[in-house]
DNA sequence: ATTTTAAACTAATGATCGTTAGTTTTGTAT
DNA sequence: ATACAAAACTAACGATCATTAGTTTAAAAT
């Protein structure tokens, strides 16, 4: 039995992303949750505290997951590969969550935007430096690496948005492709 | 020198995509183009009416386009360069409305949306319908066609984020890489 | 110069929203 | 059974918002 806290959370995240973070009311999640919008006060402080913990729980999900993969001892392509199971795993076990990442981190109040942006930062500077390794070693094709990391990039984020019209797609085949898509395309 | 309904719609593109449609209010275009935020009804009867003007300005761009380049004589591997060029070209010259492809248009109001993502399930089928063509022709790689489809369309729909870091990369050079990255990945 | 039209303004309306205060209910520990 | 704490409720607040009505100003046409 789900807590009525981690209800909440989820019924936040499905209509942040369904309605927007300014289009969904306290009253919207409420009455998700078949509560009164008041009630929902007792387990968070406001309704921009929703919206924070969705986003850092998945950018905190994602550096700590880069820092695994980056100090283990497979080789660049292998990590690589590891970045891509990262990216669908999260995107099979957070959906919602996932998908507010494309757009509602603007909703974000300015200081927690920043901090946001940081880590979002830290995270595409690590990858950045993950391909430019490969290239390095000869490799990878020799393409701008910014291009590189920003197609690749804005595949795994929009994830979501495909997995979620095809959620009864093989889990391991879509796995398999994906890495053939993304790594075969830049290997020499 | 440009007509206020003009500045209006700009400030509109730029201000749902920096605070979101619900968060940009009809005050906040107002100023930005500096009357009266009852004054902007005398040149559009609502700000959905906003809204919906710079959504389908795209999709209509981006759907006659694809009829330009379906019904040419250019085969297969030409048209999927030239789609390439259809984005960049709509990126750079319409940023800030092509970023609200991206989220904004789950703030179209029901009828208006299900229109709207006709349009776009319609520009879909015809880019999948091209790559099927290259398959068939024995000129792109055995990969799920729906899996290239959402991985280059994801790669362009992306551009308009990094190009607004990058405005001042070489615009010949950028369609070469991009080009290289998303056609030669695919090609056997 | 006069009329007409377009586009700006002021002021107000009704609705919604996030949040708070105060109260009651529910469940748990003693 | 009683006491306590957690979590629900009702009611109300101040603020903001999209939009409308009515008025004034500016520009264009006659």
């Amino acid at each position: 039995m789900q807590s009525t806290k981690q209800k909440i959370q989820d019924a936040a995240a499905r209509l942040f992303r369904k309605k927007g973070y300014n289009g969904t009311s306290m009253k919207d999640i409420a009455q998700a949750v078949d509560i009164k919008a008041a009630s929902i006060y007792n387990h968070f402080s406001s309704k921009q505290e929703l919206l924070q913990n969705l986003l850092f729980d998945m950018a905190n999900f994602f550096v700590k997951g880069m820092k695994e993969i980056t100090t283990s001892t497979l080789n660049t392509e292998q990590q690589l590969e590891q970045l891509i199971t990262l990216h669908i795993r999260a995107t099979v076990e957070h959906t919602n969550a996932v998908a507010l990442i494309a757009g509602e981190w603007i909703h974000l109040e300015e200081v927690t935007k920043m901090e946001y942006i940081q880590l979002r930062d830290q995270y595409e500077n690590e990858f950045e430096a993950l391909i430019n390794k490969g290239k390095e070693e000869g490799k990878f094709v020799d393409v701008d690496t910014e291009i590189i990391l920003f197609s690749t990039l804005s595949t795994l984020r929009w994830l979501y948005s495909w997995y979620s019209k095809n959620r009864d797609y093989n889990f391991i085949e879509l796995e398999r492709q994906m890495k053939i898509c993304l790594i075969e395309g830049i290997k020499r």
